[in-house]
DNA sequence: GTCGTCAACAAGGGGC
DNA sequence: GCCCCTTGTTGACGAC
């Protein structure tokens, strides 16, 4: 597991978010439905499966409270009012769903089919849930190892002093080939930065 | 308080 | 069903 990400701030669990959902609001969309029915099915199954993942109550500094596994937070409820084109959701998964998964992954990068369903109902998510969020996670892993790539071959370059043009125009092409429409990739850049153009 | 900006990330969607 | 982005939502944070 890559700890890096699980001390990142704990923004999507507040209490309110919590709250929201247990206060029964109204959802939005295509997954309205689909979220409300889970909601019961979390509801009666998060306590046990808290206690199956995480024994102790607590994991990562985290209270008690923000690991429940129930259903991911949203401000759903929020959107129901327009009735046009309905506005799009974010969920955020719950730390234990998440450490769950990440745990998974770290194990194993692609699920099979069978794997994927015992998963989600493991952590009471969709199928679909989870293949995006395995999808998105092997996207996030590779984009990292591109960036510390890149900056290995900066500093190789760097080291040589192999500041030609040649050189920088291969670095940008394949730079550029990874990291199309990320201007905020350019940290990894350093003394390189804005000189190269 | 609220407004703007930013980073994170789940989900959308095209191409294969 | 995957990869590769792109979009949209969200909370944090600083300035005012």
């Amino acid at each position: 597991m890559e700890m890096s990400d699980t001390v990142k701030p704990l923004t999507s669990f507040l209490i309110e978010d919590i709250l929201s959902v247990k206060d029964g609001t109204i959802f939005d969309g295509k997954r309205c439905s689909q979220k409300m029915e889970r909601w019961s099915q979390w509801k009666e199954a998060s306590e046990k499966l808290s206690e199956q993942l995480c024994p102790q109550g607590t994991a990562f500094g985290v209270q008690t409270g923000s690991l429940d596994t129930s259903c991911p937070s949203t401000s759903e409820s929020s959107s129901f009012s327009s009735p046009g084109k309905q506005k799009r959701s974010r969920a955020a998964f719950t730390h234990l769903q998440v450490i769950e998964l990440e745990k998974k992954f770290n194990h194993q990068k692609y699920l099979s089919a069978p794997e994927r369903a015992h998963l989600a109902g493991t952590l009471r998510l969709t199928e679909t849930q989870v293949k995006i969020w395995f999808q998105n996670r092997r996207y996030k892993t590779k984009r990292k190892q591109q960036a510390s790539e890149f900056c290995k071959d900066v500093y190789k370059a760097e080291e040589l002093g192999l500041r030609d043009e040649l050189v920088r125009s291969s670095l940008i092409a394949s730079f550029c080939k990874a990291y199309q429409c990320r201007p905020y990739i350019w940290d990894y850049t350093g003394p390189w930065g804005p000189t190269l153009w």
